[in-house]
DNA sequence: CTAAGCGTACCGACCAGTTGGTATGTGTCA
DNA sequence: TGACACATACCAACTGGTCGGTACGCTTAG
């Protein structure tokens, strides 16, 4: 992909292989090397893009949220009028991108944070914010939601981050089964609970 | 704990230890040698009770298993006649469990799989063996629950791996937000699904 | 010319696993 | 009873390879 001759893309390309290695192998099991090859570059185009490893880590992070973030806000599931029907139809998407390997479909957030979460606060940090950019994608929605029809003891921002806790649970499930069905399956779960909650029948 | 003097009680501390440090770290920044500090033995030893690190890897999930198999086991939930009952009491149960640190409150399996799946059948084997003997703690009450207050489209094993994943999901989330409260949250969250479930009001 | 972008060669630290050895039983047979 | 063979449990020093990171050189665009 020459988009731009001159164009620096060994960063870029850094970044593209570093989500598929971090969600099939883990942070700590990818190695710069692993990476470098990955992405067709040598170790010395690596450092000079990122001062450390744990640097890349942060902007890979950062990288994940910003596709997934372009994913989800050029989705047509914004056109349904009725916020609760835009949420169960952003987890309609979820639920059919879940194909493959878990490398393929799992998040790059939830299983990098796992891991360093005590050792890396600047990996921690940028993950907890792409989970929080998750939830965004339909707090507001879930707050309208709300504000139609209040349920008494939820909020928007705490149900949003279940929806995410749930589906990053359903990823952790999946690697353990090898089985991508139980992601579909646990999904599903999560839009009856969404449709209970409302009083909105299947 | 001196059960019986002369009794070997290295491979013990080493599986007690690696509880403690595979959930504060993960698996791979987990070294034989951190392993044998904290359980104040030797590489020597360690090498003659397991062959490699990937083995005591297994043990140590099959030991997590063994432990919260007990934990569960003689809990005084099970007293509740109605099986829907014990479910929800299970869940207050785990939901007082999480306090502290998420290398306290999180999960072994869990935290494991995220990284190895890929690359260690079998510790990933003793993961979802673990996963599934923890949904098998409420798998026969949700059964029973089902066989009194169906539920269309939703079976007890389907259920059991949800509420697991809900609650993995929820660790993954707590280690991003540095916050065991939304953990707490999340399991109520689940709490309410299963009421709104089978129609039991809080 | 200059500096950004990238490649090659290399280094020091670290880590899983090895080796060779000690201490303490435990069964057994003269 | 005791001495010999053998096994288990453990220790400390070491090794070979790997990994994150560095030094430095080459190329190309402005």
């Amino acid at each position: 992909m020459p988009a731009r001759a001159g164009k620096p893309d060994a960063r870029e390309k850094l970044l593209d292989a570093a989500l598929v290695l971090l969600r099939e192998k883990g942070y700590g099991a990818t190695t710069v090397d692993d990476l470098c090859a990955a992405a067709g570059v040598t170790k010395g185009a690596f450092f000079h893009h990122f001062r450390s490893k744990e640097e890349l880590g942060v902007a890979a992070v950062r990288h994940w949220s910003e596709v997934t973030g372009a994913l989800f806000a050029q989705a047509d599931y914004h056109r349904h009028e009725d916020p609760l029907d835009r949420v169960l139809a952003y987890l309609e998407l979820r639920r059919t991108l879940v194909r493959g390997s878990a490398g393929a479909y799992s998040c790059v957030a939830g299983t990098t944070v796992q891991e360093i979460h005590a050792t890396s606060p600047a990996i921690r940090a940028a993950a907890d914010e792409s989970i929080l950019g998750g939830a965004a994608h339909i707090e507001a929605d879930l707050a309208a939601a709300l504000a139609r029809h209040p349920v008494p003891g939820v909020d928007a921002h705490g149900l949003a981050l279940y929806v995410q806790a749930a589906i990053q649970g359903a990823f952790v499930v999946g690697k353990a089964r090898d089985d991508p069905s139980v992601v579909v399956a646990s999904i599903e779960h999560v839009e009856r609970y969404v449709r209970l909650l409302f009083g909105r029948s299947a």
